[in-house]
RNA sequence: GGGUCGGUAGCUCAGUGGUAGAGCAGCGGCCUUUUAAGCCGUUGGUCGUGGGUUCGAGACCCACCCGACCCA
């Protein structure tokens, strides 16, 4: 029916369609006939009143089909009815999903009205009756026409609307006989025609490329992946909570940076124009924040984009959030207590539970996360439960070997490696992936962390601690340093001489007197990994780096 | 950077050298309370790209592109 309608108002060009006659097994034909159809679509495109529009006219070009000629097809066949289907306005009274759950708990009773706006999800054609499932950021509803009801123009508008198209419903809500509640309409509007086919309603969209380059996609045919988007949302507005809540003050420090600090990281590199010089993207937050220790703001912490120019991987990210806390009077000790709070926080608050189940695809629980119970360990003592109880009384040269031998780190262990680097891997290949359930790894080696201020009580360690959980480093905290002196002592010598790289400004400000203080960064991602469950950084970060098409 | 696996219809996937397939989606028909609606019919393909082997390649070989996992 449509069909015969579309003929009368579609433009000649193509009603013709390609010649098939030409549609041999010859490269050059098949080749001419494609030429034919982009020709043919240009004519389209520049016949609607979309054309024009570069990007979107181009890429419709390049890889538009037969499904989506046909919703054009549609779109003409509206217009011509003298219908707009992008429509400027609707405001619909309740949501799809708030309208369905307030009729099940009885607040809106049987045959009251409500307006509904929201997307289709499903379409069952029953002949002279038609139900949709429309979907908003609230859930889902099912909309139900009869053509009694609507009419017979309106009605056969209705029964020609898309998979993915938008409207706006106004209607009685009611439960059908098989019990599920529903919306009968008495007028809808067409809000937004969709000029695309959406992925498919069983299986998903399941391509991962396409999941992370058009995650949009994913997110309308992936209701996990929508909900672990909505739940990561949830979980940076209550660590912001948090610290609101503890008086910390939020702030925003420079992204572009002419000495990038604060971390030992390959930065990104950029052009300023007017300035006609280089900047970097920060790989850290820590030197802004300490100044802002210094100019008296207490409690600080932002939330931010750190980048870093190194490889991706399931962990890694080139750019990534991280959050970065100090607090003056502060110390490694009373930071333990601020993460392990915030992140007992954040798990009631937005999940409802200190348990954190993980599951694989089927369903079944493979790893559960305690968040009660937060360990406190040693670092030598973890790394001898891995390494043996003598570790640390054989000789450098026995270290190595047993590393390389007998726990098979060859791999991880460069010949110029020293000795704290060898028990060092030894903790990050065997200790940290072990680490699970909640667990504060204190008393580093000074070598380890050579910024770092040294234990009063054991100066062969630092103040420092890195708080593991899930099998990663979610959280390192320390006792800042505050000594101007050793601080530039330490810098020049990680500078290696290159004064250019040595943040004068920093050092600077320091002399100028920064009270003690501790601080912690967190690894937004990672943390979000743990939360919801996640093995892959890129299933918690919406756009994910690929490399480009 | 190395290794393994993958890229076939809009989606999810079969296809072990001989006519490119299925389910869903789409289109047409029937059905006025369906819900993975159903029934009948039907359209749709640069098999990632480029070379090569072969009478014949989606499949075999080489190179490349993109992705996933593991390793560095």
């Amino acid at each position: 029916m449509i069909g015969a309608r579309l003929e009368r108002v579609l433009p000649l060009q193509l009603q013709q369609g390609p010649d098939l006659a030409q549609h041999g097994g010859n490269g050059f034909l098949v080749h001419g006939l494609r030429l034919n159809r982009r020709r043919r679509r240009w004519k389209l495109e520049t016949s609607s009143r979309t054309a024009g529009r570069g990007w979107m006219g181009g890429q419709a070009m390049e890889d538009t089909n037969a499904l989506v000629e046909q919703r054009r097809a549609k779109l003409a066949a509206l217009r011509a009815r003298g219908i707009d289907p992008f429509q400027n306005k609707f405001t619909p009274g309740i949501g799809c999903g708030a309208a369905r759950k307030a009729f099940e708990d009885g607040s809106l009773p049987e045959g009251s009205t409500v307006r509904i706006a929201g997307r289709i999800t499903a379409h069952r054609d029953m002949g002279k009756s038609q139900f949709v499932d429309l979907k908003d950021v609230t859930g889902r509803v099912q909309v139900y026409a009869q053509k009694q009801a609507l009419g017979d123009e309106a009605f056969d508008v209705f029964k020609h609307l898309d998979l993915a198209d938008f409207i706006g419903v106004t209607g009685t809500v009611f439960r059908t006989r098989t019990g599920e509640p529903s919306v009968k309409a008495e007028s809808f509007v067409i809000l937004s025609k969709s000029l695309r086919p959406p992925p498919g309603k069983w299986h998903g969209l399941e391509d991962t490329e396409v999941r992370y380059r058009q995650r949009y996609l994913d997110l309308i045919a992936n209701d996990d992946v929508h909900r672990t988007f909505l739940l990561r949302s949830a979980i940076v507005r209550e660590i912001r909570a948090f610290f609101h809540g503890r008086g910390y003050v939020e702030v925003e420090t420079p992204m572009m940076q002419a000495i990038p600090g604060g971390a030992a990281a390959q930065p990104f590199k950029t052009w300023h124009n007017a300035l006609g010089c280089e900047f970097y993207l920060r790989i850290a937050l820590e030197l802004y924040l300490k100044r802002l220790l210094v100019g008296g703001i207490d409690k600080v912490f932002e939330i931010g984009r750190n980048f870093r120019n190194e490889g991706l991987s399931r962990r890694h990210n080139p750019e990534f959030t991280m959050l970065e806390a100090y607090e003056a009077y502060g110390d490694y000790d009373s930071m333990m207590e601020t993460v392990e709070s915030l992140i007992r926080h954040v798990a009631r608050v937005v999940l409802g539970t200190e348990v954190i189940e993980h599951r694989n695809p089927q369903g079944d629980v493979y790893k559960a996360i305690d968040l009660r119970q937060w360990r406190r360990a040693r670092y030598k003592d973890l790394v001898r439960e891995k390494a043996g109880e003598d570790w640390f009384r054989v000789t450098p040269e026995e270290r190595r070997r047993r590393a390389v031998e007998d726990l098979k780190l060859a791999g991880d262990i460069a010949a110029g490696y020293e000795d704290f680097e060898v028990t060092g891997a030894v903790f990050e290949k065997l200790v940290e992936p072990t680490l699970i359930q909640p667990t504060f790894v204190t008393h580093l080696p000074r070598e380890l962390v050579p910024l770092a201020k040294l234990s009063p009580e054991d100066p062969t360690t630092v103040e420092v601690f890195e708080c593991c959980i899930n099998g990663q480093e979610i959280s390192p905290g320390y006792t800042e340093q505050n000594d101007p002196v050793e601080q530039r002592e330490r810098l020049e010598h990680q500078a290696g001489g290159e004064q250019q790289k040595l943040d004068e400004d920093f050092l600077i400000a320091l002399e100028h007197g920064m009270p003690p203080a501790g601080g912690i960064g967190i690894g937004i991602d990672r943390l979000c990994m743990m939360l919801l469950g996640q093995e892959s950084i890129r299933d918690v970060i919406l756009f994910p780096q690929l490399k480009p098409r």
